[in-house]
DNA sequence: CGCAGTCTAGCAC
DNA sequence: GTGCTAGACTGCG
């Protein structure tokens, strides 16, 4: 919790994160205790955790996707079979799907 | 809709 | 080894 990176506090963190669950970069960046909203975006985008982290889970504040490196579409499929309902690139009750740290 | 703020990691010199 | 650029974001004007 002290010696790993930035990065890696991040996918610690995401991999708190159940299944059937979405968070936002905002409140991960939060969670850390910082504001590099756009930090926490670009270690998911890095992401060597690839299948152990799931970056899909991560959504922007206002319950949009973002982006997803493979392609969005990639991203809203795994969080359909999760179970979240997605239209046009927006998660559908976000808030409702949404966890808390 | 457009600009500015904040942080990390990678590439260049 | 130090400096600059780019990026899956957010908030305010």
């Amino acid at each position: 919790m002290s010696k790993k990176s930035f990065s890696e506090k991040c996918y610690s963190l995401l991999r708190k994160v159940p299944k059937g669950k979405t968070t936002t970069y905002k409140d991960i960046a939060e969670a850390l205790n910082t504001k590099a909203y756009r930090a926490v975006g670009r270690a998911m985008n890095k992401n060597p955790y690839a299948p152990q982290v799931a970056c899909h889970r991560v959504i922007k504040s206002n319950g949009k996707i973002g982006g997803f490196a493979g392609g969005t579409k990639k991203k809203i499929a795994l969080l359909k079979k999760e179970g979240i309902k997605i239209k046009d690139r927006k998660v559908q009750n976000m808030k409702g799907f949404l966890y808390r740290f």
